[in-house]
DNA sequence: TGAATGATTGCTCAATTACTGAAATGAGGT
DNA sequence: ACCTCATTTCAGTAATTGAGCAATCATTCA
């Protein structure tokens, strides 16, 4: 279990009774790898601004289409972005709102320190 | 650069001139990705809850000091955590409320989908 | 139906990351 | 000053991840 001796119990029970299941923590980091890299969250900005087809976001981005798409496509699994198909092409935007919100609480906290 | 004719160009040049430079995105996603471990999730809502030692946490999480010290260690350089000495123990708690509201409106996001 | 084009997928390589166990550090108390 | 114990660092390993190539899929248009 753990290498040592529990120093204060009452405090690590009382946090642990408090604690969310361990599923909560892995579907709550997952959500936020996707905001963990680079260029998924240039693609988030970039798709805040306007919403723009895997060819733009790899001219824009100085990628190749094919990492554009898989970087795509984990962020459509995760709900974060959403698509629409008008002939050929495909234009992505972000899902809802909840994205450019935690984008901007994430710049507010990098601006203020 | 990239493999493909830029479709809608004019939509690119207006996202490009909008964007961020390119050191913003790479501290946003360092930010980010501190959140984007499990262990660290747990860490950090666990010290949400009560301040504790390297000790306590390990015994909390099941896994050793070695571990915990490393992620604490991560923490406390990305400015998430912060630390003070009573005694032999050093306790650490969450370094600011940011880490609180950014943890809390993940949540808000995993539950509401 | 076939050519053209945008998008996607499978695969591999390189780089990063998280963990354990052992050794080292360092501050407190005697 | 020394001994102890919480914490940190180091070395090594296993697992994960992101990028790009090449091949394939899907849709439009001739």
């Amino acid at each position: 279990m753990c290498d040592c001796d529990m120093i204060h119990e009452k405090i690590v029970e009382d946090t642990r009774s408090r604690m969310q299941e361990e599923p909560q923590y892995l579907d709550l980091a997952a959500l936020f790898k996707m905001f963990g890299d680079g260029t998924r969250v240039k693609i988030l900005h970039a798709l805040e601004l306007n919403e723009m087809c895997v060819c733009d976001l790899a001219a824009l981005l100085g990628m190749t289409k094919s990492a554009i798409s898989h970087q795509l496509k984990a962020l459509r699994l995760s709900n974060l972005v959403k698509s629409r198909r008008d002939g050929q092409v495909i234009y992505y935007s972000l899902a809802d709102d909840h994205v450019k919100y935690i984008l901007d609480i994430g710049f507010d906290h990098i601006h203020h320190d």
